[in-house]
DNA sequence: GCTGCCGGGGG
DNA sequence: CCCCCGGCAGC
């Protein structure tokens, strides 16, 4: 039950699939870099932004370095088509299990009438021999597993996990349980690892969607239309900001609306609702990041926060086109007492880690969190100055977008899934439950609520056990005048005091059916563990 | 003292 | 991953 399993929600970009090359009808392994989405601005403005459509096409970035752009259906992977709807040609690369490990080879042939696919397997040693595999079209895949499965795992939500072996166990519950009190319940609904999967899946499920749209459409309503003027005006800047405006505080007021309704939102929706900022849920950042995410990669290193990408999540990019030509980024060193600035966010690590971290055993990135982007005028810029536009700190969100870009930075060789890096910085950063040290003493909430989430899982786990919302409070935590605890090791020091869960006041396993029943407690109640159960 | 549950450890 | 339990802390 640590923190440090759980990972950030995910943007399609950075998705690894598989999709096929017209001249061959092999499929090829690759990366979404984007999607483009000709609907997308009108199915916007409808509110019921699901980021998909039947016409939505997304860039793949082919491991060979070609992109190619592909509608839906003819992806496979995570999200997109399985291989079991596939013929498979021969000469197809594939990976199966053989032995316990993954081996990569050729399709032979493949006879869907029988289920059966001859697999050449090519020697993985100099002492081995290629060899036949026949194996069932379920159990071929088309892309390389990530590492192990364990590691693999970690990217999901790992409380989902723990709930599904729970439901396994239990059998009691059938459908997906909705958190009563989306504040302290650690139960969460299981998360799919990728947002696009919950999100075709409950399209395919057709009901929900409408329920979606409709719910997405009433929290719009309820607070502006895109044509608004706190929605051109306000919204996106204070997005990117941390200052507060009247559009901010509306919007977190009413689209801060806890698991109640957002929850049965929760699938696909709520990135509709999320794209127009979760509000006092929270969590805050996430699809503003993943969106910084993915013009990232596009970019590499590009300091302008949203850079234009035809990503399904660019919407905040496309309308922040006209403020990004009239300011700039710098970076500025959040170090205490620190002041220096850099053109380059190279600049800026290599300052941070040459300066401040040069005596320390940091782990890898650590930089990244001494440093932050600061939007100023660009006055190259013949473009008048708007108010809102002032010299402004970035939030937080902007800050962990923009490590992400770094991972990217040509100079770390460690070229990170955008989908891992959370987990690699909450890992570091947060000691456990409840996060390290005080961190959640002091929450400022104001400037959190004001960073959109275009993440419908947001919607669905309580904020305070969202990833970046604790990072968030991280950065909060480091960002404020008050914070003494300088030493990143400090923080990270297993004898802060974490803030525990506050005990739960509902009937729990044990007062139900007592310690002469305890086969009846639900598992956790077992292991001493929160109950999931009569969880609050 | 009872209870909930976190963290850690064994298998 | 399953299971157990020491120990902390709220009540």
């Amino acid at each position: 039950m640590s923190a440090s399993k759980r990972l950030a929600k995910r943007s399609i970009v950075g998705t690894r699939v598989s999709g096929p090359l017209k001249e061959t009808g092999l499929y090829h392994p690759g990366v979404i870099i984007g999607s483009k989405n000709p609907d997308e601005f009108i199915v916007l403005q409808n509110s019921c932004h699901t980021g998909i459509t039947p016409n939505s096409k997304y860039v793949v970035r082919f491991d060979t370095g070609d992109v190619r752009e592909f509608s839906e259906g003819e992806l496979v992977g995570p999200g997109f088509g399985n291989v079991s709807s596939l013929k498979l040609k021969p000469k197809q690369k594939a990976f199966v299990t053989h032995n316990g490990r993954e081996v990569c080879g050729t399709v032979v042939y493949h006879r869907p009438q029988i289920d059966e696919v001859l697999i050449n397997i090519q020697p993985q040693g100099p002492n081995e021999i290629p060899f036949d595999v026949t194996k069932k079209l379920d159990e071929v895949r088309l892309l390389e597993s990530r590492k192990s499965a364990r590691l693999q795992e970690q990217d999901f939500d790992f409380a989902r996990l723990a709930d599904m072996s729970d439901r396994k166990r239990n059998q009691q519950t059938a459908s997906i349980d909705v958190p009563r009190n989306n504040n302290v319940s650690r139960k969460r609904r299981p998360s799919s690892g990728n947002l696009f999967q919950s999100l075709i899946t409950s399209s395919n499920q057709g009901d929900d969607v409408m329920d979606e749209c409709a719910a997405a459409m009433v929290l719009m309503s309820l607070s502006c239309s895109p044509h608004s003027p706190h929605w051109d005006n306000g919204m996106i800047s204070s997005s990117w900001s941390s200052s507060s405006s009247g559009a901010s505080s509306m919007l977190s007021a009413n689209f801060g609306t806890p698991s109640t309704g957002a929850a049965s939102v929760a699938g696909g929706a709520s990135s509709i609702v999320s794209g127009v900022g979760s509000g006092s849920t929270g969590s805050s950042s996430s699809e503003l990041l993943s969106s910084s995410t993915s013009s990232s990669h596009l970019n590499n290193c590009s300091p302008t926060p949203s850079s234009s990408d035809d990503g399904i999540e660019s919407d905040a990019g496309d309308w922040d086109e006209p403020r990004k030509k009239r300011t700039r980024l710098i970076f500025k060193c959040t170090w205490p007492g620190c002041t220096v600035t850099k053109e380059a966010c190279f600049d800026i690590e290599a300052h941070v880690r040459s300066v401040h971290l040069a005596d320390q055993d940091v782990a890898e990135h650590e930089e990244e969190f001494y440093y932050t982007e600061v939007e100023v005028p660009d006055l190259s810029s013949p473009a008048p100055q708007p108010q809102h536009m002032q010299t402004q700190s970035l939030p937080t969100s902007f800050t962990l977008s923009a490590n992400l870009i770094h991972q990217n930075h040509p100079h770390h060789q460690q070229q990170l899934h955008p989908q891992q890096q959370p987990q690699n910085l909450q890992h570091q950063h947060l000691g456990g439950v409840g996060g390290s040290v005080s961190l959640s003493s002091s929450v400022n909430l104001s400037s959190m609520a004001f960073s959109p989430t275009l993440s419908h899982l947001d919607m669905v786990r309580p904020a305070s056990e969202d990833p970046e919302y604790k990072l968030n409070q991280v950065q909060q935590q480091r960002k404020s005048p008050n914070n003494t605890q300088l030493n990143p090791k400090k923080r990270l020091s297993p004898k802060s005091s974490p803030v525990r869960r506050p005990r739960g006041d509902t009937k729990k396993c044990r007062k139900v059916y007592g310690m002469d029943r305890r086969d009846l407690w639900c598992t956790q109640c077992k292991w001493k563990k929160a109950c999931t159960r009569f969880g609050d």
